[in-house]
DNA sequence: ACACATCAATTGATGTGTCATGTACTGTAT
DNA sequence: ATACAGTACATGACACATCAATTGATGTGT
């Protein structure tokens, strides 16, 4: 294991490293985290030409009526920062999947817009990808386990959170 | 949500969809992990000035015995894909944390050696890192559930490897 | 000895994320 | 009206990841 530990602590201090335990957990985490977004996004790639990222603004516009969300909202609802969305959504203009639209009441906003393609490609992928969703984490699970992954899930989103900045 | 839907699928075919729970459990889980990453690196990067990914390569060269690796052992040490690591180790010779060594029996291997400012800065950073695992993460969890995840990332990791391609 | 496949690692192009900064507009206080 | 702080988004520079193609070394068959 690490050579970079310095000295394992007393014993009322919290523990400077982690445990075997603690550890063989927090690496089998990262591992599996890194893995399935990887595989994730690569079959997503494979079968639609969109990324991970497109299909995310994609599903997250498809879920307002109009298919039309204010960019400041867009941001908020997938929870980029302000500066990457803008980036992003350059590159999908470019690639005709969204549309940007002035806003009539405030001059500084800005909307972003499906277009006929952009519908096109997320009711073509998101099929697909969902069963890849299936296949790969849900079908893997038992429903107790599922749900233990949702606990686990929303108490840690909790911390973050509660832990100071 | 989704108005990407498209059909509920019949009793005796797998559904399409994720059932509510389903897609509860998987999206909490999708959003934890992106925040819970990105928190990290956050404070890394604000402590140390290592990025997630400086800091793997340095702890794997440290658990080496004399901070020196074959270029791809290193590459599967930490799971990695040859291209990515040769640019990343690039940009690190530059910051002078790594240095890149010769191999004399095989002409075209090389290896990656940790340079005394790489090994400093390590050491300097995995206390902090150490310390924001637990908190952000450990600390949250019970000794069950912390179980619990290890044992879900691992059904999970084993699936990713017996599903096809 | 020579052609040729294979291997280890690099390179360049392109898409993506982040930080610091810039620009245009809005709303408010004077 | 005018100044000015704040808001909504854009931009440029740079770090990073991935893909396709490349270089140079090694091994193999003939």
């Amino acid at each position: 294991m690490s050579r970079v530990r310095v000295d394992s602590g007393h014993m009322n201090e919290t523990p400077q490293w982690l445990s075997p335990a603690e550890q063989q957990a927090w690496r089998a985490f990262v591992r599996m985290h890194q893995k399935v977004t990887a595989r994730l996004s690569r079959e997503l790639q494979a079968h639609s030409k969109l990324s991970g990222a497109d299909y995310e603004i994609l599903v997250a516009l498809t879920d307002t009526p109009d298919g039309r969300q204010r960019f400041q909202d867009l941001a908020s609802t997938v929870d980029w920062e302000q500066t990457r969305l803008s980036h992003h959504i350059a590159r999908m203009i470019k690639r005709g999947l969204v549309a940007r639209e002035q806003c009539a009441e405030d001059g500084r906003a800005a909307f972003v817009v499906l277009t006929p393609v952009g519908r096109k490609a997320i009711e073509a992928a998101a099929p697909q990808h969902v069963a890849t969703v299936r296949r790969l984490v849900i079908d893997a699970l038992s429903p107790d386990e599922l749900a233990m992954l949702a606990q686990i899930s929303n108490r840690l989103l909790e911390q973050l959170d509660n832990v100071s900045p």
